[in-house]
DNA sequence: TATGAATGAGATTTCATTCAT
DNA sequence: CATGAATGAAATCTCATTCAT
């Protein structure tokens, strides 16, 4: 392996252990010895690759917001029709957290403390984490398929739905498959948002 | 004042400091000196009311909920309309941390550490926090105004459309009025719920 | 005893403390536990007297020095003879670090990187340590005891020799009584190194 | 360039960043970093040519006192006339540390827990630093120049004097040329300080 | 009951030193 | 010889909690 590799393979290997520690711990209890243990270095070779603890956990969710966004990028972009990109947005959504329970944990209690710091990552990704479903619902309103409403707000509502019920679904994965949940956003959703024609 | 009342007076001012306190810093680096001084008393003193700084920050909490909860109870009871009570919670729960921001910051970024201690509660009033809702959603659907639908999914997503367009209000509450948000969110919500027959 | 009293007599055992153990490690290797625990108390307890390692170190020159000076002054004060008054300051000060030989230590050699803190304190105390030595000299040349020289200077060299002597003394405590050294210095000063002859 | 010289060239190099990092920032303070980068080469070079940051401190200050030493050998061996002498190990001394701060600021300004270390080094050059100046005495005193004093006692007062009007005059350089300071040492010196009428 | 001085566990970060390449 | 990535010991200061008054 290249020097180069090593390293970035370190990276990973530290962001990994921190992501495990920061979600089952919190902030503020994770012990920096146990993430450098996790990882399967010493104490100072994680400051080598991030200054600081608050550095670390912000690349943690930096790292996990970035991967999300590539995701429903990728699958959304192979669509075309306005609504079928919501829908896949909506599950992509949810089946990436579903494999990423720590992430998620992090994501949804940040501490207020760290929220300043954590504020402009989250808001660029997590508040208009669809910004392709705000350009999506824009382009459903220009073709007609979608009633005439605030595109950001709806983003915000779309986005408060899938939330909670990934929340209620986390909360007794069991009980019901996670497509059930999908379908009941979309439900609700597509009833509330489509023209009064497309019912037709 | 009697000895009793005046208990209840200086529990009270505990809570209000603290949640001040905690709102503005979140929970770990509250301090309880700090707490105290601002409800006039000595350090020791609070500990006479609350075992533990944790269990003072789960009572602040406990408290603000049970205050919503009545709120809304009120003023959905006088109501008798199924879909009427359900705009009306939702308006309650708006308005009510419009007035009330530190305990909504208090609320929607806990610690992931005192999640699992704040979860019972939590579960109890904030999942079920409109457990009206969820009533009023059986009743409705009874009485054929509201779809078919599963009422506690039906409840999740009602709140979670609530939050993020309240948490939307509150990064720009000078941009538009919050009875603006709160009509986006019945207009989606209906027009989506509500049977085929109802819009006729 | 009362309250105020406990309080400053904790203080100084706190200064005890710490003067024996920068004295005997340095500032650097000196360990707030130990000083905590000579002085009988707990670690925290220190910081309710002190606020930082820094502080608590300057708390104890500035402490040792304003003795100094104040033994100075009282001794000085008594004499009113120029030259006896210059000669007591000289005794006065060695026999001062005789028996505190731990500030001596501290004193003499602090870290460059505290220097600038204690600075102010030291050009006060150290280099003026003998402001009455510098009027004293300024007396003495009005009345015309003394040479007209610059008084300053001749402070600085008074102070110079003293300290070189006090070192070379406590090198070896045993070879011979600090009065001897005391005499040594007023012999060269008061009448300079040479023969008479070569003054003629 | 031969391998010979090529070491002792990067010894000098390590030595020279060394002074300089060690003046500016104290012996704690100091990067081990720091030094290899001024000196263009890799932290663990350094480690090939000094066992550890205390021996080259140790170095550092060895090496400027043996050029100190040196220096005065070089003009006093070219004088006769013990008084020439001594004045001109004094100005030899001041002028020294004049164009060489650093140094200067090392050697006054060792932490207390490095004394010890440097001790037998300090003692053996700078308290007879002037080992010359305490022959020049004896010989002085035999050839009945100077009174029959202590030659030892003598040296260290000359060292004291000179030390700290060196002092005052680096902490006012432009005040005064710092051949006046010199003129000031001697003056007292060889005359001492009281008034001719006096002595009689 | 109220006080607030005292306690002491606990964790981040630095940096001299090592050692595999 | 030279490198610089990795190591891990070490220590200040905070602050929730206790308890003597």
């Amino acid at each position: 392996m290249e020097e180069n590799e090593q390293q970035k393979k370190r990276r990973t290997e530290i962001l990994e252990a921190a992501k495990e520690v920061f979600s089952s711990t919190g902030f503020h209890k994770a012990d920096m010895n146990e993430i450098a243990k996790r990882a399967n270095i010493a104490k100072g070779t994680v400051y080598l690759y991030f200054p600081s603890k608050k550095e670390l956990f912000i690349a943690v969710i930096k790292d996990g917001l970035e991967n999300l966004s590539q995701k429903i990028s990728n699958e959304v972009g192979k669509i075309d029709d306005s609504v079928e990109k919501i829908k896949k947005a909506i599950s992509t959504y949810m089946l990436f957290f579903k494999s990423r329970q720590e992430l998620y944990r992090i994501l949804l209690h940040p501490d207020v403390e760290l929220m300043e710091d954590i504020f402009e990552t989250l808001k660029d990704v997590k508040l208009s984490k669809l910004p392709q479903i705000t350009e999506t619902i824009v382009k459903g309103i220009k073709e007609g398929q979608i009633r005439k409403l605030d595109e950001k707000s709806l983003s915000y509502m779309i986005l408060g739905m899938t939330d909670l019920l990934l929340f209620q679904w986390l909360s007794n994965p069991d009980e019901e498959p996670i497509e059930k949940k999908i379908e009941q956003i979309t439900d609700v959703l597509f009833r509330g948002i489509l023209n009064e024609k497309k019912t037709n």
